[in-house]
DNA sequence: CTGTTAGCGCCTTCAC
DNA sequence: GTGAAGGCGCTAACAG
């Protein structure tokens, strides 16, 4: 009793088989309307339920699929995910969320774990670390499991990406603090090995370049993405000789560092140094000091991710074609870096 | 070829059978050491890879478990699901997370996703929804899927639970606003259908009573956790004929908004006014005026919750015991409630 | 339309 | 110690 029932149960129990039952269940056009009818009346009556690991089993197909991301504490990726739940749940999918925290071997770890859950797919925004064995990812490949790469990707070949334009948030981050009159941009940057931060990087040079403005490499530095790493680079920005009077960071957490820096020293934001994050974290609005940040749109990200996903397995690798979708960001303006002038 | 290697594939390349080859991977004693060695290497050299699948259908267990939050990007869940993480992983098991949004169907949708999901069990933190309707729960019961609850939980029998202790940490919070020397303090609540607010308002009341205030109903408001609810029924109290000189909040960003709400005012925090928030989201340090909050230490919480489960399973059922866990908060005191007299 | 048969990959008695 | 056989629950040919 108690939800174990099989098809074999039902069957038994109308006198028919098994065949029909399954038949029955998954609305097979050869089946007469009675028997679907009464069958369908006593598997509710039996509490049948179906038993997803035999179909698993028959079908090769597991259902689950897995998402791969640096952390799951920060808004924005957790709105990336919820963008795929809303896309996949309603397929029948199931998310499993595995976390890498920045560490190679939790990275490498998540995809042999999602491996043995017989995931249909994986999507991932790579981690920090150095990865440069793409064994794990060939491994993937081999076995003609969808990899999707979102916001942070890898460059390799038969595998699709969905990212933002992070050239295009850098520079139009940078363009309006020269708008806003500052001369001298700092910028907080991150490892450039990750693609999204050397674009950011590129992004910001460019803007400089642009608009007739020094490009002094001295005032990029490449920090961390935490709170009080951006505090200690500022520090080391505040304390040249010539130092910036804005900065324009490749993340939120160390935009607040920055800003945390610059009060204790008694300067003023954004009269004295603008200030500019990068995600369009939460917090940034709610700050009594409201920052200026770049939105990346995660939730829709996460959608088109898992559409991305969904295509690559409706085609079932018939089409191997790789799909790069590059999302536009937008720059949300606040206290932290608009002065009037 | 390509990790689709079978147990029955290794046994043709070594001419011996099936369940010989199983008994060599899995370590069973009735074997010689030299075809467990044999069998070893070329499985291997085969790159065969156990199908969980075929595993889980066979033993009935899929070795994934199940954790339903209302949401994950908060510091507080999500570090939880981390200490869950820490402690299940070594053992085998995935953790596919779920969240409700604070919404019943959601709630009732994702308990069916993972019993679909086959999971061995289900650790969860129950929604502001007002699932009278027990219904989904017994029906895990029935099914012998282990259930615990953690932080948010609900009497059931036969149903673990680990929490803090809510009373206790409201207590010694709005004790410590006492100490500080504020007379009026009103209290920022939430539905108290949930045990955690209903006994954070009864530690609140009881500190209150203990120490010879007068205790003022229409000083406790019912909110939701958000930041613009905080501010909006912030704006209820200040505007009271004999408004509060002090807000005790059961969430940190109910307690940032009454924040907002006070400096636009003008008023100052804490000399005018002091506040204490609940759960140590790492904002309440970050911000310039650092929040007084109740640290919940989450990680702990998840690591014994998934002990919880652990013992459960091992147990077998055989011992049918409830056990309730509760956790010790601590008060972690920072500039919006520390007056220098 | 429905029954029969076989197999997904693994493990576990039961013999030998 | 190892082989043979059966079954976990389901679906998909192949018959009829």
């Amino acid at each position: 009793m108690s939800g174990k029932t099989t098809i074999y149960d039902i069957a038994k129990e109308l006198n028919i088989t098994a065949a029909t039952v399954s038949r029955a269940l998954n609305n097979n056009p050869k089946i007469s309307k009675a028997t679907r009818k009464l069958v369908l009346e006593t598997a509710a009556k039996m509490n049948y339920e179906q038993n997803k690991l035999a179909l698993a089993l028959k079908s090769g197909k597991s259902y689950n699929i897995g998402v791969i991301v640096p952390r799951i504490d920060s808004n924005f990726f957790a709105s990336i995910i919820r963008g795929i739940e809303e896309e996949l749940y309603p397929k029948g999918y199931h998310v499993i969320i595995c976390q890498t925290h920045d560490q190679e071997d939790l990275e490498i770890g998540n995809i042999n774990s999602l491996l043995n859950a017989q995931v249909d797919g994986i999507l991932m925004s790579i981690s920090n670390a150095k990865l440069e064995d793409n064994q794990s990812f060939q491994k993937l490949l081999k076995k003609n499991i969808p990899l999707i790469f979102f916001d942070r990707k890898k460059d390799i070949k038969g595998v699709s990406s969905v990212t933002i334009d992070d050239f295009k948030g850098a520079y139009d981050a940078t363009k309006h603090l020269i708008d806003q009159g500052y001369k001298r941009i700092a910028h907080l940057s991150n490892d450039r090995l990750l693609l999204i931060f050397k674009n950011r990087y590129l992004g910001y040079k460019q803007a400089i370049i642009d608009n007739g403005l020094e490009f002094d490499e001295s005032l990029v530095i490449e920090t961390q993405s935490k709170v009080h790493e951006g505090k200690k680079t500022t520090k080391i920005l505040l304390d040249m000789e010539r130092p910036p009077d804005a900065i324009f960071s490749s993340s939120d957490f160390t935009a607040l560092g920055a800003i945390q820096e610059i009060k204790e020293r008694g300067l003023r934001i954004p009269e004295d140094i603008g200030i500019i994050g990068f995600s369009n974290e939460p917090f940034t609005k709610f700050m009594e000091l409201s920052i200026t940040s770049v939105d990346q749109s995660p939730t829709e990200m996460g959608r088109i991710t898992a559409q991305v996903f969904l295509e690559e397995v409706n085609n079932g690798k018939k089409i191997k074609s790789e799909k790069h979708v590059v999302l536009s960001p937008e720059l949300m303006v606040r206290k932290s870096s608009r002065r009037e002038n």
